[in-house]
DNA sequence: TGCCAGGCCCTCTTTAGGGCCTT
């Protein structure tokens, strides 16, 4: 069971590097603690940037949308309130980490020190022999359900919630593990290599002293 | 004209290359 409190975090964006000037189009943030999804944040975010016509096809965000949107700003120090101190998790976390970052540059907030983990790390570890771990994909395979459209924050963020209590709950009950952040985040830096030659000889996977 | 992300992970690797994953 994950006890602690920790938020999972999913951005819709016009692109995939913020480095090439792509922004924030959508934040959502879900709450989780004592193994159930409690409270969230999310909104629409108008950054005031263009949306490719191949993003809007991906996620049905489009300009018109944004037009009516909060302002970036506004959006994202509301974002960091939710946040706060928790740790923060994602599905390919480096992806939302690197434009939290920059968005809350862009918003003049000083960058987070927040803990992050992945769950697409997790997944690869926990469930190795899926055909790719995507996070329809991991979802689909843990009979996790979208609660509307895949590539929107809120759905995506609710469906990453649920695999993060899914992939600890086997951490837990395959290996007698209590499941903290520390033990997820310790985890997903061990080798992938390594915790495989430890599951095969049926050795418990490594957790922080 | 051709390129335009980046970090992780694997392997026909390590003096490298390519697939995966996110929008």
């Amino acid at each position: 069971m994950l006890v602690t409190s920790c938020v999972v975090l999913d951005f819709e964006t016009t692109g995939l590097s913020p480095d090439q000037g792509d922004r924030v189009t959508e934040v959502a943030a879900v709450r989780v603690a004592n193994n159930q999804v409690l409270e969230h944040y999310a909104s629409l975010a108008n950054a005031g940037r263009s949306v490719p016509g191949f993003v809007t096809q991906l996620t049905g965000i489009s300009m018109q949308m944004l037009r009516t949107a909060p302002p970036i700003r506004q959006v994202i120090h509301a974002l960091a309130t939710f946040i706060g101190t928790d740790p923060v998790i994602a599905h390919n976390a480096g992806f939302d980490r690197k434009f939290l970052i920059a968005e809350y540059r862009y918003a003049g907030l000083t960058p987070p020190t927040n803990a992050v983990i992945c769950t697409l790390r997790l997944a690869r570890r926990v469930l190795p022999h899926l055909p790719n771990h995507k996070l329809a994909t991991v979802a689909s395979h843990l009979g996790i359900r979208f609660p509307s459209n895949a590539h929107r924050a809120e759905a995506d963020a609710r469906v990453a919630a649920h695999v993060l209590l899914a992939l600890s709950e086997r951490l837990a009950d395959a290996h007698d593990l209590e499941v903290t952040p520390d033990v997820l985040g310790h985890i997903t830096r061990w080798p992938i290599a390594q915790w495989q030659t430890r599951l095969a000889r049926h050795q418990a996977p490594p957790v922080p002293p």
